[in-house]
DNA sequence: GTCTATATAGAGATAGAC
DNA sequence: GTCTATCTCTATATAGAC
């Protein structure tokens, strides 16, 4: 899984440090120890931090929907698909030393401290996941799987929201095992 | 509700700059200015940063569950509690230039970068309002007004998770009427 | 209590040699 | 492509005058 060219360990580096500490936290200097190149190395590949921030978000949008697309493909249950999505969430906190975030999530945080073509990005990941998870929702009420008050839209930005919160708290009180039943809970609450 | 003395104004600045974005984001210099002091003028006051945001969870902990207290302790029905209680994060957003966010939710976010004695705080903060959530639900179900799958606790951690989210989420997206439309639809999943 | 002045460290970024 | 060297700015923090 680890990159090879350094391009791409400078984006690897980054976004764990990001998902781990937020982006006013990450530094060229910490990078360039990580990767074992030069800071000066850094802006040859990404002249300002911004760019290497836009670079980072259109890579991780387009790796998170891959994933997810697979998930929406395949040809199981709804109940299983957004079981399938929802681990997405888990693992990111799973990896590692389990204290990495949703780099959207994070991002959220230090919000107002982006330009808006970042933040930009980060409304776009927010769009596309609500809308795969209120894909998920119709065709579960449609098999008779899922049902419950309100509209799926409503529903779908809700679960979004939770599972975005939920990986953020859960660093601070109750780790995997929080998100975990957090999850089953959600999925107890749509159920038929 | 403008403090006075100039402890209180430096706290409620930080306390605002905080909340809009993040505590690195935040400098003396930030504060400096909209006070109206010198920097050296405010480590008078608070020596060290950490010293700062240790006392400004402590206020901020303090204020908000006496809110919640407040609601705690009305005659309403449970379902008029939870509303009320949620609409301390409405009101959140809702203030100024609807920009603000949690003040823990937003250090959630820079969690890995803050000492143990500043996280210890933060978790206090999550504990306290899961408990307060717990106890609604439960009088809530006792008189008949909530019905929903899974126990009081777990659906507490999910109603507190899914709050902090919907905050930091809707400030790129939806804004009030987003988190408006997420507690209707959460209070609808959890009634009889 | 508040100030000026300063110390020290770190940030993002650029120039130019190799 | 990667380096050394350096610039500029900002950060937290302290010393000492008033």
């Amino acid at each position: 899984m680890k990159s090879t060219n350094t391009r791409s360990q400078i984006l690897d580096t980054a976004q764990e440090l990001i998902q781990r500490r937020g982006a006013n936290a990450m530094s060229y200097a910490d990078i360039s120890e990580k990767v074992g190149i030069r800071k000066a190395s850094i802006h040859y590949y990404f002249p300002s931090k911004e760019d290497l921030i836009i670079n980072l978000l259109d890579r991780y949008n387009e790796q998170f929907c891959q994933l997810v697309d697979q998930i929406m493909a395949s040809s199981e249950s709804s109940a299983t698909k957004l079981n399938r999505y929802s681990s997405l969430f888990v693992a990111t906190l799973s990896s590692g030393d389990q204290d990495k975030a949703c780099l959207c999530g994070i991002l959220s945080a230090e919000l107002k401290t982006l330009n808006p073509t970042v933040v930009d990005r980060i409304t776009q990941f927010y769009r596309d996941n609500e809308n795969y998870i209120e894909e998920i929702l119709n065709s579960g009420i449609k098999s008779g799987e899922f049902s419950f008050a309100g509209t799926p839209r409503t529903m779908a930005k809700l679960i979004f929201s939770l599972l975005e919160g939920d990986l953020l708290v859960a660093r601070a009180e109750g780790g995997v095992s929080r998100i975990q039943a957090t999850i089953e809970q959600m999925m107890a609450l749509i159920k038929s």
